[in-house]
DNA sequence: GAGTGTCG
DNA sequence: CCTT
């Protein structure tokens, strides 16, 4: 593929570096209370390299027993994730292009080796509206293909403060992560990739 | 056989 | 290739 999927839009440096300390100083006020945990895989209880949290009505969360799906607490300490921040509500409104807003964002912690395979985000069950990402810290390897697995992927590197926007036909194009690059970003002190992606899961 | 796995 |  030459080209990414009808309806995906990337928004590379969309977020000036002081928004993107702010975001971050958001997102480490919901880590506070809703702490990274390591997600496992659905039947095999392999652990996957990310680390994990959510803030929203909702959380995605996954582990071995139960699989994939949406619940309204964090899985390890059972209390409700904390409220989406309003400079991602505001994100929202502005390039979703959907008159509800978001009622999941899940983060996702990259460390340097962490990677995301190849994946379809199918659990929700409001298609209609896009999934917005947010890039924060290293640079990342992207890439997309389309709605089956062994359709061509392009590869697009992500770097701190860009938006990726998932609508259209891209809603459910396969995604992940291939790498991180180490040490390209000095947002956060410690290195690393920090993903937001804001998504409606139920039907108004 | 499939996988938000891993490895090359 | 490994795991369920």
């Amino acid at each position: 593929m030459t080209a990414p999927p009808e309806g995906f839009r990337h928004l590379p440096g969309h977020f000036p570096p002081d928004a993107q300390a702010s975001l971050l100083e958001a997102v480490r006020a919901v880590v506070a209370r809703a702490p990274l945990y390591v997600p496992t895989l659905p039947r095999s209880g392999k652990e996957m390299s990310v680390r994990m949290t959510n803030c929203g009505a909702l959380g995605w969360v996954t582990d071995a027993a139960r699989g994939y799906r949406y619940q309204a607490t964090h899985p390890v300490t059972g209390e409700p994730w904390p409220s989406i921040p309003g400079i991602l509500l505001d994100l929202w409104a502005e390039v979703s292009g959907y008159p509800h807003p978001p009622e999941a964002c899940l983060i996702n912690f990259y460390s340097a080796t962490a990677k995301m395979g190849q994946h379809q985000d199918r659990d929700e069950t409001d298609f209609a509206a896009p999934v917005v990402s947010v890039s924060l810290g290293d640079d990342c390897l992207f890439r997309i293909g389309g709605t089956k697995r062994t359709d061509s992927t392009v590869s697009l590197r992500l770097r701190s403060g860009d938006v990726a926007v998932l609508g259209g036909e891209s809603r459910l194009a396969f995604h992940g992560v291939d790498r991180i690059y180490p040490d390209t970003s000095t947002l956060l002190k410690n290195g690393g990739r920090i993903n937001l992606t804001l998504r409606r899961v139920t039907k108004p």
